[in-house]
DNA sequence: AACTGTATCAACCTCAGGGC
DNA sequence: GCCCTGAGGTTGATACAGTT
């Protein structure tokens, strides 16, 4: 067993095909097939199920995958502490959830980074469920995961189980977000049930957790509006809710500047009882850098001036 | 039956390391 | 510097099994 035995088992899980690793790894599907034999003889165990519609580990695989993994990115680690730019390079990684504050605070990051160095940003707006795969397929270093304050034992088992790290950044009820011309927008206090005749704009590829259960991801998509309007990008969220009136949308309650900006206000129902947590996820043995540190202290800081609106 | 994906084989190449 | 060896790679062909 070497190296590169553990990086073609790690390609081919991803891919969870021989001859898409083979192209992905640059060399032949036979020789991949060789090595990977060779792999499994060696270790006594059979890594991966082969059937016609490819490669899939067993469970033994999954645990060897598993140490697979850690290794080479501790050997990656390694290797990155003493490469001869390191200390020009920048590598800072991140996937998060949709949310303005969070934006914000990368907006004020980015604004800080260092003109002279060589920098690397990788920022990505994602679901859970792809935030924590960023971390564990794609060697992103973190995420910010947002789930159900209900649903936090389930996700705790699950960032355990996966070898990850997690730090609570912030609970928080949702606002309702709407222009300044909604018919509920000079209002004191709102119902929820006052919402349902107005057009729900929401995210089509949500924070659902990772588990099956049917109900869970009912709960999370769940609302009373009976229009909905399902966006797959955030770009256009705030036009969206700028230019219908009737529209509103569920969200962390957003920066100041941001609604004077797009001409809108967010207010609390006063029955909406559900909470839900952003928490910030990395790899047990990651050690942030000073370029992780400064965008949570960013996050921190965007958060305080948002969460009493 | 056609297609898709993996397994295996033969023949050959490239490269690094060791011995002389 | 030359030769040998082993590891790891290629190409091309074929076999086999499961799916459509």
């Amino acid at each position: 067993m070497n190296l590169l035995h553990l990086k073609y088992a790690v390609e081919i899980e991803k891919t969870r095909s021989m001859n898409k690793a083979a192209e992905n790894l640059f060399m032949g599907q036979p020789n991949l097939s060789r090595a990977i034999k060779e792999l499994e003889e060696s270790l006594g165990i059979t890594i991966f199920k082969r059937t016609s519609k490819g490669m899939t580990p067993t469970a033994k695989g999954e645990e060897f995958l598993s140490y697979a993994k850690n290794i080479l990115v501790q050997i990656e680690t390694l290797e990155s502490l003493y490469k001869d730019d390191n200390e020009n390079k920048i590598r800072f990684s991140i996937s998060v959830p949709r949310a303005s504050y969070i934006s914000h605070a990368f907006i004020n990051f980015a604004k800080q980074l260092d003109n002279d160095k060589n920098t690397e940003i990788y920022y990505k707006e994602t679901n859970s469920v792809q935030a924590i795969d960023n971390i564990i397929q794609e060697d992103y270093h973190l995420a910010i995961v947002r789930y159900q304050s209900a649903f936090e034992s389930y996700f705790n088992i699950m960032f355990n189980e996966k070898n990850l790290r997690a730090q609570e950044l912030w609970e928080f009820e949702y606002a309702a977000v709407m222009s300044r011309r909604h018919r509920l927008a000079d209002r004191d206090s709102i119902m929820c049930s006052d919402l349902n005749d107005s057009i729900q704009i929401l995210h089509g590829d949500p924070y659902v957790p990772l588990m099956n259960a049917s109900e869970i991801k009912k709960a999370e998509l769940s609302g009373s509006a009976e229009k909905k309007i399902f966006l797959f990008e955030r770009a256009s969220q705030f036009e969206l809710l700028e230019s219908i009136d009737n529209s509103y949308m569920w969200v962390s309650p957003i920066p100041k500047e941001i609604l004077v900006k797009h001409n809108l206000v967010q207010k609390r129902c006063s029955d909406f009882k559900r909470k839900y947590k952003d928490v910030l996820v990395c790899r047990k043995d990651y050690n942030f850098n000073r370029y992780d540190r400064l965008f949570i202290n960013l996050v921190e800081k965007a958060k305080n001036e948002v969460e009493n609106f």
